[in-house]
Order: structure tokens, then sequence, then C-alpha cells
DNA sequence: TGCAATTCAATTGCGCGCAATCGAAATATC
DNA sequence: GATATTTCGATTGCGCGCAATTGAATTGCA
């Protein structure tokens, strides 16, 4: 006796529940990134680019799974509010580098409490927080190679 | 002595990981569901709509955690498609309701076989894919639950 | 009954997210 | 060294996703 008749049955795809918990995930860190002055997408690249200044657009896209399309315009809002600086590269001018502003270098600071505001509201379990987070990463890489 | 020094890892994020394989689960349902003319958003309303039809909108975004602003133009777009129809509740006025037409119905057929794909894609392993999905809806429960 | 508060869908404005396309620049091929 | 191909970023168009507001309809309460 099969538990689930239904095949398309919403509560039991683990695609909604991935999509859910994005959703809940950015509706968590709004508040918190509005202290900042930062959206969620931006607030990734500011990730990426705390770890390693001076990447290109296609580096920084590579890294977050985005395109051109969606990074050009969010790093000229942020180079519009002086966060970070854009310059071609002198060997490759195809390349636009994107260099940290000392505003958004210091920006940093002010985020360093966040990850421990989702390790609270996560009940402090960092074991299982880690277990999901490869379990994730796993299901994200597979998907990827089922891509044709 | 610790693992990961940086707090702002973007590697060692929750976060960063769920909301990469929800873009990884978008892309990879792009090409099964442009077989069905849907978006990613408008297959998941689908799917509330063939379990329950004559929803209000209300009931329909309380379902997929969306609202009116993300609803009501995707609905209207399934409407001048003739996929759904919209219509007045006779005693309250202010709900409007949800209705499959026979081509809305008829869609479910067509997406039968993709559940089937991902659970391929995934590795067939579906009691690993059903514990991921218990643990993303405690974590969307308890991240809605810290929202003050 | 009358008026305030609430509920609901719709709308506006803005920021992603991605496909498709473009032009400039670099590389490969001959 | 000329030509074809590839790479890179920007741009356009469209569909979410959400905050904030609006207006109509309903409900609550005195």
């Amino acid at each position: 006796m099969a538990k689930t008749a239904d095949p398309l049955q919403l509560d039991s795809m683990l695609c909604f529940a991935v999509y859910a918990a994005g959703h809940a995930f950015t509706r968590f860190y709004k508040p918190r990134l509005d202290a900042l002055g930062l959206t969620y997408p931006q607030y990734l690249a500011f990730l990426v680019l705390w770890e390693q200044d001076g990447l290109t657009v296609k580096a920084l896209g590579d890294r977050l799974f985005l395109d051109s399309g969606t990074i050009t315009p969010l790093l000229k809002r942020l180079e519009a509010r002086a966060l970070v600086r854009r310059q071609r590269d002198d060997q490759d001018e195809r390349l636009v580098r994107i260099f940290l502003t000392d505003q958004g270098r210091a920006l940093r600071a002010q985020a360093l409490s966040i990850p421990l505001q989702v390790g609270e509201a996560l009940g402090g379990d960092a074991e299982a927080a880690a277990t999901m987070r490869a379990g994730l990463q796993q299901l994200r890489e597979r998907l990827d190679a089922a891509l044709e």
C-alpha cells in the first residue's frame, strides 16, 4: 500500500520545500539586511567580495550561479552607492573587475552578527545545519549534472 | 581549533545552499515545463489547483507562501490563456475564486512524468529526498517563527 | 443601526533571474 | 597576418516576489 497515491502532491515535493525555504530565508534576512541597506543577492555578492577582492563579473557570477543579466545591474546599483568600484582590466579589456571601496569593506563588520542570528533561529544545532547544507549542495550538483 | 574561522564564508552557509539549490531546480524544470508552456511558479499553482479547484486567491497564496502581488498577475496570465477562470464569489464579493478550465485540467496528464524525472536525476533515493524535504519544512517553520 | 476596523484583491514600484542578443576584444586557425 | 571563432559584459524583455497603498466589501462593536 503506497503512502501517497498522488505523484503531484505539492507537500511531498522536494522542489517546493526548497523553494519555500528559500523565501523564508529571504524574509528572515530582510530586516537584518535592511540595516545594512542590502538586498539578499547583494549580500551574497559581498560575501564573495569580502573573501576575494578584484574578481571579474564572470568569476563572481560563477561563484553565485548567476549570469551577467542579473549581476551587471546589481553591481551598478552598488557602484552608484559607492560600495564597489568597477574597473576594466588593463590586460584584457573584455573583463570588468570589481573592487570594494572602503565603505563596502566597512559593511562587513555590521554583517558579522547575522549568521549568529540564523544559528539562533535554527535552534543552535550547527551539526544538523551542516548536514543539510551538504545535502543541498549534492542536490544542486545532481540537478545541474542532469541538464542534458 | 575551529574548522572555519570565517563566520561569513559563503560555502558554509545554509542559506546559500538553499538559494542555489532552488535555482538549480528551476533550471532543471525549465525544459520540462516549457513543454507544458508553464513557468515554475505557474506549475506550483497548478499543483494546488489540481488538488483542489475553486480556491480563493488568498487560499492559493497561503498554500504557496506568496501574496496577491505575485499571484494576481500570474493568474491573469493563465486566464488569458484559458487555463483557469477567475470568478467573484457570490456570497462574499471580496473573494475571487480560481477554477480550472478543461484545458487547465488536461495539463495534469502531461505533468505526471516530471516527478519521475526528478527522482531519476536525484539517483532514485526517495528515502533521502523525503528526509531532506522534512528537514527543509522544519527549517522554513523555524525561520518563519523567528520573524518577531 | 451606524461607524470603525478588518479583510480581500488589485495595483505600483523596484529588484532580481534568465533567455536572447549584441558589440567589442581576444584567441585560434590557416 | 587576415579571418573565423570564442569570450566577456552589457542590454532588452518578461515573469516573478514583495512592500506599500488603494478601494470595495464585510465584520465587529457600541
